[in-house]
Parts: C-alpha cells; sequence; structure tokens
DNA sequence: AACATGACGCGTC
DNA sequence: GGACGCGCCATGT
C-alpha cells in the first residue's frame, strides 16, 4: 500500500519541493495537498523548520491574498521578493497576480509524484 | 496547566 | 480594499 507514514510535516516539505520555478502557491493549499486542511499555519512553521539541505524553494510560498507573509522591507521580505523576481515572477508591494502566476497541478502528475 | 505567539484563512462589515 | 473576529494548532514561556 501506499506509504502513510511520513510525516506531516515531511509532506509538506514535499509539496513545497514540486511548486515549478516562476509559479506559486499558498500555505493553504500546501496545507490541503499534503492533506492536512484548515492547516495554513502549520506550514509556514515547517517552512521555518525545513533543514537547509533541503533547499526547498520556500519563497514560491506565498498567502491566499498573494501576498509575501513577511513584513515589508525586513530581511526575509527582501530576499524572497529578489528570489521571485529572478525567476521572472512580477512582485508588487509584496504581490503577486495569483492570476498569473498560481501553481495548479494536474492530479496526474500529484498521484505520480507524492509517496503518500 | 495556562497563556501567548505566529511566514494563515475566511467570513463579515 | 481595509479592519476585525475567530478557527486553527504546534511551540515556547
Amino acid at each position: 500500500m501506499i506509504s502513510a507514514s511520513l510525516s506531516p510535516m515531511a509532506r509538506i516539505w514535499h509539496i513545497v519541493g514540486l511548486i515549478p520555478e516562476g509559479k506559486v502557491s499558498s500555505y493553504g493549499k500546501v496545507a490541503d495537498l499534503a492533506g492536512l486542511p484548515g492547516r495554513a499555519r502549520y506550514v509556514s512553521q515547517a517552512l521555518k523548520l525545513a533543514p537547509t539541505e533541503l533547499n526547498l524553494p520556500w519563497h514560491r510560498v506565498i498567502n491566499s491574498q498573494g501576498k509575501i507573509a513577511f513584513a515589508e522591507h525586513t530581511p526575509a521580505f527582501i530576499e524572497q521578493m529578489q528570489r521571485l523576481r529572478s525567476e521572472q515572477v512580477i512582485v508588487n508591494r509584496g504581490r503577486v497576480a495569483l492570476s498569473n502566476y498560481q501553481w495548479r497541478p494536474d492530479l496526474a502528475t500529484l498521484v505520480l509524484e507524492l509517496p503518500f
């Protein structure tokens, strides 16, 4: 049977790792895809605790309004904005147009790529 | 055990 | 759009 032993946190990290360059997803969406509906806050925590060696594209995760979650002008905010811009994502006042950049994974891809 | 704190989200006004 | 309130829940004091 498909492994269900992967920890919630590991599942979140895995989902984030699937977000393609130039695309973004939200904390809530990642939580849903990881099988943890309603637990967006847990996703932010998982990203904060993620081992650097995983090299996760954490900058591709923003809030449901399309905005960078960090407060403007903070180092983290600036880094996230630069990382997004470096992959051609337009960011205005910390906001990204979800209509253009939202990641829409197709079911088939997910089924083939998720280890749980 | 009891609060406070978030890289959140959603409904309401 | 902005401001609140409330649900959510792992962590830290």
